[in-house]
DNA sequence: GTAAGTACTATCCTTTTTGTAACAGATAAC
DNA sequence: GTTATCTGTTACAAAAAGGATAGTACTTAC
């Protein structure tokens, strides 16, 4: 177990503010969440993490950019495009299951101290 | 490994939305991160982690409020309060750990990437 | 009484984020 | 030609978040 001390406390502040940059926000680990499942369209993505048109192409402007999520043209009749996780992205694995795992946790805490 | 299927992640995606809605936003993880290194006063905690009273009041009062800081006002001569993290937050701590750890490898890939 | 320290709160304002609705360009189906 | 699909963009509006500044209330020290 790391000792706590003010100094290593601002280097993991930094850390932290660096992560929020990145992966902060109502929607970036919404959508690869939602892109662990596989690549997927971009309609496809709107309905599936329930994000407006405008905001989903920042958002996914921004993941390609940071080297998270690829962009794929396709030669198809209506030309389609499709989201994919890159490998860079499994680096943000533990952060997703932590974070998946005390939703879980926080919510069965709430609904047993509501009943 | 767990598989994602659409089901598992539309869990998946509630679960993090979640943890978003508690410790979302730009403060609350610096914060907790803050008090990791002990208990501290209100502006103690104001200078360390460069946040305005009128947010830290508040980001303070929604912490409390999920039950994961402890405000405890002390009869000290200028009265004073102590802020502390508690056993609930500790279930943050893989959150928190991954953050950091990712946030550290982000900043280095950057920083080479750039040189 | 003046200043200084603690812990906030109030007010005002700016920035950021998010949302809605409509529209554009391309292609295909009817 | 009209309608539909897919991928976005644009314009506009609303809401949320964040920040700056000052002020309140209390106490101690000078």
């Amino acid at each position: 177990m790391a000792k706590h001390t003010v100094e290593s406390c601002s280097k993991a502040k930094m850390a932290i503010r660096d992560t929020l940059d990145i992966v902060g926000g109502k929607w970036k680990l919404i959508l690869i969440s939602v892109l662990r499942s596989g690549k997927k369209g971009f309609n496809e993505l709107s309905r599936e993490a329930g994000i407006s048109p405008r905001i989903l192409s920042k958002e996914l402007q921004e993941l390609e950019m940071n080297g998270l999520v690829s962009r794929e043209v396709c030669n198809t009749k209506p030309v389609t495009v499709q989201y994919e996780l890159t490998d860079y992205s499994q680096t943000l694995n533990e952060v997703l299951l932590a974070m998946e795992k005390w939703g879980y946790l926080h919510r069965k805490k709430i609904v047993q101290g509501v009943e």
